[in-house]
RNA sequence: GUGGGCGUAGCUCAGUUGGCUAGAGCGCUAGGUUGUGGUCCUAGAGGUCGCGGGUUCGAGCCCCGUCGUCCACCCCA
């Protein structure tokens, strides 16, 4: 028989973890959804189209596209992120701005993986369309501290950039060239290939031998034009004002072309291996008109799932939440019993659970103790001739004989409800 | 895509210069206790040693390939 294990990348998220997953998901959209942000859930995949307007000089793009070509002829992707998604939608659907929306979900890039990294990897987001108020700028990192603070997460380190409107984007990269083609040999083999496609990615090296001639390239803050320098000033001390802690890192350049002006990143300070960078995001005002809708600025930011959960496991922070099941049924007499008191109790909204295959009572209670269950209810032959049930609690090994008639209000009781 | 480490039971791993029927701990099942879990004791089940070639009288061990995985680079969440 041939067995089958996971695609490279991808991985099955079992128990506890599982309920870790949906946990983190469920505060994040309570915390977003106080401010005002509607769940989208875009497809996972789209026309290839949609994603080449992320930028073709990005890696994403030129080598981790999980593409294919359907049954129809279409070029598909599955979608390495969700950004242009959400702006596909916003011009497909034309809503009312400003447009707030939140999503959670599985996005795909062809990579080869490692920790931290996954061919199949989960973000959950936010995006707004149809605002230019730097406010709003500060207002969507503060959401993500927030955010942060909720799970309980304390070394996070914020790191915020300007990239200046296009144009300035296009000078400074001019300028950079110039910089870096007149320092080539000081310049590892890799920047120098960096260098061909995208100046700007240049800044990102973590290679030693760059670090000087990095060090001594133009600065974008020379380059900002009168109004995206008073954006990014005014986003500043909004951020000062809501009291939220940063750093000005303006070597923050962030992987995908369509950033203008605010860019910022969140990374992990309790984390050591390589991908410390736990969420990001920035303006990409051009990037609705690109895919052919009119011209609409736009903000937001993604926050990896896996990556936050390894940062939470580094603190010791937001653990797995506990089992539902309260309480297990052990009935000796067949199962017949259990399976009448199981609904009872889930009928009152109480978790229970039961053994089945009619094993021996030792063995019930086996099981019973792996679930979890704080109380044990035990059908033995005795309790269905006194038409009553033991409940025990599984901690300290008390029992009481209960009525049958009395089960729901002793069990709430006993659980403390 | 590049480089390196590692693939032996469900899990974590031993396995000597290549040499009897491949082991341990944990977990699982059952029993010790025919009405009681977490401790303890006993027994049992469970492995084509990732896969395919090669060398050899003989390969878990050596060689080649391949797949997977981990780590680093690249890049990013």
């Amino acid at each position: 028989m041939p067995t089958f294990n996971t695609s490279p990348g991808t991985r099955d998220i079992l128990a506890p973890e599982s309920a870790r997953w949906r946990a983190f998901q469920q505060v994040f959209a309570d915390v977003v959804e106080h401010a005002g942000f509607a769940h989208i859930i875009p497809p996972m995949f789209e026309d290839l189209g949609v994603f080449l307007r992320v930028g073709e000089t990005t890696e994403i793009v030129t080598k981790e596209m999980y593409d294919f070509d359907d049954k129809g002829g279409r070029r598909i992707a599955l979608r390495p992120e969700q950004t242009a998604s959400v702006c596909r939608a916003f011009v497909e659907h034309r809503p009312v701005t400003p447009w707030k929306v939140w999503y959670s979900g599985p996005n795909f890039r062809y990579e080869k993986p490692q920790q931290g990294r996954y061919r199949q990897f989960d973000q959950v987001g936010v995006e707004v369309l149809g605002v230019d108020d730097p406010q709003l700028d500060a207002e969507i990192i503060a959401l993500a501290v927030e955010f942060y603070r909720r799970l309980g997460l304390r070394g996070i380190r914020l790191s915020l950039n300007s990239l200046g409107d296009s144009g300035d984007r296009e000078r400074y990269a001019a300028a950079l060239r110039t910089h870096f083609v007149s320092h080539l040999d000081a310049l590892s083999v890799e920047s120098r290939a960096t260098l061909e496609r995208n100046p700007l990615r240049v800044l990102d090296s973590k290679r030693p031998e760059d670090a000087g001639a990095i060090a001594a390239a133009p600065r974008m803050a020379d380059h900002l034009c009168d109004a995206a320098a008073a954006h990014f000033a005014s986003v500043q001390a909004a951020l000062q004002a809501a009291g939220v802690d940063f750093v000005i890192d303006d070597r923050l350049v962030r992987g995908l072309d369509y950033y203008r002006r605010t860019t910022f990143e969140f990374v992990a300070t309790s984390l050591t291996a390589a991908h410390t960078a736990i969420g990001g995001g920035g303006r990409y005002d051009g990037l609705v008109a690109d895919l052919g809708g009119p011209e609409t600025p736009g903000i937001g930011f993604a926050l990896g799932l896996d990556r936050t959960l390894l940062a939470c496991d580094a603190e010791g922070v937001f653990a797995a939440p506990a089992t539902v099941v309260e309480v297990f049924i052990v009935d000796v007499t067949g199962g017949a019993q259990a399976a009448t008191v199981c609904s009872q109790l889930r009928a009152a909204g109480i978790g229970a659970d039961r053994a089945y295959d009619a094993r021996s009572m030792k063995s019930q209670m086996k099981v019973a103790d792996r679930s979890g269950a704080r109380l044990a209810l035990i059908v033995g032959e005795d309790e269905v001739a006194k038409n009553a049930v033991t409940l025990r609690t599984m901690e300290t090994g008390a029992q009481q004989l209960v009525p049958r008639d009395e089960l729901v209000a002793q069990v709430k009781t006993a659980l403390g409800r």
